[in-house]
DNA sequence: GAGCACTGC
């Protein structure tokens, strides 16, 4: 059992000056400080309201020991990295980017001075591929006191804070830099690592780290009373719109948050509330009291998702029904009564099939009790659950499968590999991913061509890892390159890295359809991607146009700035920027070069199957192939997402004429790839 | 003949 150290009231100064807290924690013989010198790892559990992040750093870098450490943390959102600096940098009375700054992606606001650093994870991620022993945390001694040679560096690896909030879930750079700390902290005396996080995990990270001391710092939220239903519930959106207006009628003032899986049920809830409130209004002679019901999730325009943050009018009661947008990313205050439906939906890959989908889950345990939090941020609150406490208690992971779990690890193996890992299967993992998932994705760089025969990387391998982008896109670029159309080619590519551009109003669907269509390059929707973006060039970037046009102002802007990261990136390769003018068959070799692993042939009638596994692919109705008349005999594709069927999202047709072979030759070799596999387990087997 | 939980480099 690892140690457990309750401080209580330690950081509870929340709020007053960090010289008042350096004050009482001198004068006070049991500090932090004092057990971060006697331990390279602790683990903080910091509750809501804690501090941790705001104060813990300045902590660190004004205790006498520290001083001259850089005093990295790192923090799951952008605005949570940009905000903690600024809050931070003020209360330091230093301008921001100077003592205390933030790195995220599209800026970086540090310089030499910066002792503090707050960042995103995957900001961290990529400065250990410059640096893998992360040196620029590294302390200088200007004094050759035996005691400073183990102390100055400290790496606060914050994974469960947005802003001063807990979250729960550890995204797929937060599991890679854990493996990565791990070793650094083990070469690195001088380096020092505390890790926060949430009461349930706690002693699984002590124990990643070899059973370092956990800290407790409490925190300033209100208690939640929790409600379970009795039976469980068939219908929950029937059953929260019942629960909401019960509440409405009968309880006290204060917000209402419910929470449903998806924009779908979100549309639904709203309008069976808005029907009830209404048929209450007509049929009874008591005053029914104004609701204000409020949708909220991410592919909402800006404008209406501003909305649940403006105040209700007077007498009137805010509902907002929303996804797990409001379960982390975004913070409502007011809300007294939360009504959770038990349910989320998540992102799972198939290795074997190349596929993704988005399904309903029941949500975890550490997710529910995050939401039902949200109650009790204002006042004492209430947190109605749509299910029994007996599925809490026994149905419920306690966490939620982490995302290295279910998702594709191209950009994993890639930047591992560039770590000099060589063998992923032994790298320490703290929740390792399925073994067929890392070789899958190893065997998929292979056949673009990063990884030679004996699993080392290559030279387009070793430039591939400059791009963050996931393998294929960045081999596409890199074959652009060869094929002079790098112009084209990084258009495609940041297009692909931002969500659809098309917007598609249920109301309005087929006008936006045929605005749509009017962009459709024939048998391509890569290059359609293309033509839509120099279109919306030729008419200076406007927003209006793209309003006229069905196209999301927000995603293109995205892509233009994405576009110009990327742009950077090249320069610094050296690699040219060249257009192929209007020869748009040679960027089409280049996509296909990046989807040897997507590749389809025709089975049927807008049938196709994986050349490689055999597995069905559609083409989608709003594809650029979809209504030619004809069905071309093969097509690459982008991704292949599990709705309704199988649909492969974003397809090129294979050129009548063209020599390229959509079917690699890497058939064969897949064949090989698994015999040698075999021939290593069965040595291994031999060796026992 | 049809879909979109949410981040991040």
């Amino acid at each position: 059992m690892p140690l457990i150290l309750k401080l209580n009231g330690l950081f509870n100064t929340f709020g007053a000056s960090s010289s008042v807290i350096i004050r009482v924690l001198t004068e006070d013989g049991c500090v932090v400080n004092q057990v971060v010198r006697e331990n390279q790892v602790i683990v903080v559990v910091g509750e809501t309201g804690s501090g941790k992040t705001t104060q813990l750093t300045q902590y660190l870098h004004e205790d006498v020991y520290t001083k001259g450490a850089i005093i990295g943390c790192t923090q799951p959102r952008r605005v949570a990295a940009m905000s903690v600096a600024k809050r931070v940098s003020e209360e330091m009375e230093t301008d921001l980017g100077d003592k205390v700054g933030y790195a995220i992606r599209f800026e970086d606001v540090t310089s030499p001075n910066t002792v503090i650093k707050y960042m995103t994870d995957g900001v961290l991620l990529r400065e250990t591929l410059k640096d893998a022993d992360l040196d620029k945390y590294r302390y200088a001694p200007s004094d050759s006191s035996q005691y400073f040679i183990f102390f100055g560096i400290f790496c606060t690896l914050d994974l469960f804070n947005l802003m001063d909030d807990g979250t729960h879930e550890r995204s797929l750079s937060t599991d890679v830099l854990f493996g990565i700390l791990k070793k650094v902290v083990s070469r690195r005396r001088d380096f020092k690592l505390i890790v926060t996080s949430a009461t349930l995990n706690a002693e699984k990270f002590s124990n990643f780290f070899g059973s370092v001391p956990i800290f407790h710092i409490p925190g300033r939220t209100f208690p939640v009373n929790i409600l379970y239903s009795q039976t469980p519930c068939e219908d929950y959106v029937e059953a929260a719109v019942k629960q909401a207006l019960t509440i409405h009628l009968t309880s006290p003032p204060g917000d209402i948050l419910i929470f449903m899986t998806g924009q779908d049920e979100i549309e639904a809830s709203c309008y069976a509330l808005a029907e009830r409130i209404q048929q209450l209004v007509s049929s009874s002679s008591r005053a029914v009291p104004e609701l204000s019901i409020l949708p909220i999730y991410s592919q909402l325009p800006a404008d209406l998702q501003a909305k649940i943050f403006q105040p209700a009018a007077a007498g009137a009661r805010k509902c907002i029904v929303a996804t797990n947008i409001a379960e982390t990313s975004l913070t409502v205050d007011g809300i007294l009564y939360v009504i959770d439906s038990g349910y989320g939906k998540m992102k799972v890959y198939n290795p074997r099939m190349g596929m993704d989908a988005l399904q309903v889950f029941p949500v975890s345990r550490a997710a529910a009790d995050q939401r039902a939090g949200r109650a009790g941020r204002t006042g004492p609150g209430t947190c109605y659950r749509l299910y029994t406490e007996s599925a809490y208690l026994n149905e419920m992971l306690p966490n939620p499968v982490p995302e290295i779990q279910r998702t594709n690890l191209g950009n994993v193996v890639l930047l591992l590999k560039s770590l000099r890992v060589d063998n992923l299967l032994d790298f320490d993992f703290m929740d390792p991913p399925p073994q067929e998932n890392i070789l899958n994705s190893m065997y998929q760089l292979w056949v673009l061509g990063a990884l030679n025969n004996v699993g080392g990387l290559t030279e387009i391998g070793w430039r591939m890892v400059e791009f963050p982008l996931d393998p294929p896109l960045a081999k596409m670029l890199l074959m652009g390159d060869r094929l002079r159309c790098t112009d084209e080619v990084l258009t495609i590519v940041s297009m692909l890295s931002v969500p659809s551009v098309f917007f598609r109003p249920k109301d309005r669907a087929e006008e936006s359809d045929a605005a749509r269509e009017k962009f459709f390059v024939p048998e391509s929707d890569h290059l359609t991607l293309l033509n839509v973006y120099q279109q919306w060039r030729v008419n200076q970037y406007r927003g209006d146009w793209c309003n006229d046009h069905f196209l999301h102002v927000k995603g293109l802007r995205k892509a233009r700035e994405v576009r110009s990261q990327l742009l950077d990136i090249l320069k610094t390769l050296q690699i040219p920027l060249v257009s192929c003018g209007m020869d748009w068959d040679v960027v089409r070799k280049a996509v296909c070069s990046a989807y040897f692993h997507n590749a389809a042939r025709l089975k049927g009638v807008g049938e196709y199957v994986n050349c490689r596994n055999g597995t069905p692919c559609h083409l989608h109705p709003s594809s650029a192939l979809y209504g030619l008349g004809y069905t071309p005999d093969h097509v690459v594709y982008h991704e292949l997402v599990l709705t309704t069927k199988e649909y492969m999202q974003c397809a090129t047709a294979k050129l009548h004429n063209s020599s390229v072979c959509l079917v690699h030759p890497s058939v064969t070799f897949l064949r090989e790839f698994e015999r040698r596999e075999r021939e290593r387990e069965r040595e291994k087997e031999r060796g026992r």
